[in-house]
DNA sequence: TATCACTTCCAAAACGTTTTGGATCCAATT
DNA sequence: AATTGGATCCAAAACGTTTTGGAAGTGATA
């Protein structure tokens, strides 16, 4: 491997002109500069960035934690568009990622100071964190330049994206009271995630702008799991069998939900309505396609990386909000009231 | 930040010696140790990786490069179930990630070497290379440490890891004409992964050790996507009405020619049998579940990186074979030869 | 007493960069 | 002739480790 040094010698300068004429300094002649160029090529010199880390004491390399996203047998739906999202900013700016998993059990064992200063990145961007996971204090008073998706932290050096997810639940819930349900059960997610609790609040408040009462045998808990979501379905049914849609705080759950519903005989969205959250590429695989809310997730990542490296240049941290959409497919449909007693309608409303 | 030199001068001591006792080297008294110790406890010292790594020339990172997996739009179905096996593997030994992640045009652009080289990492594993990309030339003249997944490179440094792909698709194939299939279409992948070669051989040897000619007309090509696996099954159907199963290369093109089939009105697994390979989550989604050939991509990675660390210890690289698995699920079924003749004997064998 | 072996320690070099604070030379200006 | 200013260059320090090749001290042995 040749060093600067290999090419001082061979250019018959100092180490001092070669460093100072490969990275463009001007107080070098074009003359000597256009030498060193070349014969730095000859070489196929590549600067070791190591040796750089050291003295600048900065290694262009931003962590990404990630928590309960990659372990067998249960594998986060979108983390790899986020992953796009963040890739895609880094990459002009020379960055690279560098990985670290961590689950509850190995919080406790390095602290997340620890981790991130151990491997000298610049900043860190994170992923997946259990709102009772230790780290989430600890990235509270940190001095790392951190940017957080989807759990609400503000402070000098760390700053968070994420949707809306008040708005984005409220127009799910407003989109099937338009449809004309007023009987909206709400499976969320478990209390561990900040977006339980927000969307949970635009659930209530999209209930209470439509003059319905809010009744806490309505809503009932999944942990964004597939098989959760099925289960919290079928009690919800139990509970409350005068439901005409239900709302999952994820589109997973709705799958869930959606296959629960025919095992028990009910059509989708014939008989049921069934809305999702997020927008995975499986809303649009399965039969029927989810009506959802769309989180564009390519997008967090990509605000989530310009924010970090806008901390680490010194900028001010914030909450980045990332805009949602609604999007509307098959599994959701008008609730016609009428129809229901009165069935000679039926045909003329078709 | 604290460093050696802070901790010696608090303990009266030599960096030297602070070194050695922080790395239980066996010629610093018992005594110092402890005092050495404690007070690097205290001062909450994290010894930096970076000047460790320029002077051993070791960085405990190995690379992990990847194409066409995360891209907006087309996400890698198993690409986390195998960065999970990576990690689970790496985790003891106290590797760290870094994410490359590469395009055909990139590659160009930045040589394989000068990738690796650049951020000096120990080894790396490499998932997703198309056959015509440029750093598939490159490796096999690599000293880098190297493992590939999927595509069969083996030199001094550099080795692979693989599911049996010809014996995969022997046992799917074979499975259909125990089924008492004998007309199998088999939608491939395109040229560009090494193994679409392999499971068009497993292919043609099951029909051959059943005596089932070989044509031509029965196989088709796609991309791998579920797009391309609907596009294939149409012209597949028009060419060859007669087939009354196929077998697809990935499970997401059997997805795609699921749907295809229920377009043009043909049932699923009653008039004509789809088989998959892969075995990702979403094939227990679907309906039907997919019959497939399943490949333990956790244990790819995991092997993966097993392989990768016993090459930088100075191992000899070689091929590791994850075996598959046949899964039976409800996309296959018997095909009746005799039931098409003779009507009246259907009730019998139902 | 001199030698030896063992334990415990350390000064200095090395890793490959960047940066600081000049030094040298030449031409132009006083 | 002396001074200034600009262009071009460089020696040395610094970054935080590990490692080499002893040195110093102690107790046991010859």
């Amino acid at each position: 491997m040749p060093t600067i040094k290999d090419i001082a010698r061979l250019a018959g300068v100092s180490i001092t002109t070669v460093s100072r004429a490969l990275n463009g300094y001007p107080d070098v002649s074009e003359a000597t500069r256009q030498k060193i160029k070349k014969i730095a090529e000859e070489l196929n010199y590549t600067p070791n960035s190591i040796a750089r880390g050291l003295v600048m004491k900065k290694t262009n390399t931003v962590g990404l934690v990630v928590s309960e996203i990659i372990k067998p047998g249960v594998y986060h739906p979108f983390f790899l568009e986020i992953l796009a999202g963040i890739k895609a900013a880094l990459r002009r700016s020379g960055y690279d990622i560098i990985l670290f998993t961590v689950d509850h059990e190995s919080q406790g064992k390095v602290s997340y100071e620890r981790l991130c200063k151990e491997r000298k990145v610049d900043g860190t961007i994170v992923q997946g964190l259990k709102l009772s996971d230790p780290y989430i204090e600890q990235i509270k008073s940190t001095d790392i330049p951190t940017v957080m998706i989807d759990i609400p932290i503000l402070t000098e050096k760390v700053g968070y994206v994420s949707s809306d997810n008040v708005k984005g639940a409220f127009d799910a819930v407003n989109y099937l009271v338009q449809l004309g349900h007023r009987e909206i059960g709400f499976i969320n997610g478990h209390k561990d995630a900040a977006v339980s609790f927000e969307r949970l609040e635009g659930y209530r408040k999209a209930l209470e702008h439509n003059g319905i009462r809010y009744d806490d045998r309505y809503v009932v808990y999944g942990d964004y799991t597939q098989q959760s979501g099925a289960e919290a379905f079928k009690k919800l049914i139990l509970e409350v069998p005068g439901i005409t849609a239900v709302f999952c705080a994820s589109d997973l759950m709705a799958v869930g939900a959606l296959k629960a519903a025919y095992e028990i005989g009910k059509k989708v969205p014939e008989d049921i309505s069934i809305m999702g959250f997020d927008d995975i590429e499986l809303s649009t695989i399965i039969t029927p396609n989810l009506t959802t809310i769309r989180q564009e997730k390519y997008k967090m990542g990509y605000k989530a990386a310009e924010l970090l490296l806008s901390i680490i240049k010194g900028g001010k941290p914030r909450h980045e909000v990332i805009p949602h959409k609604l999007v509307i497919r098959q599994s959701t449909r008008h609730y016609l009231q009428v129809m229901r007693e009165d069935d000679c309608c039926t045909k003329a409303v078709e």
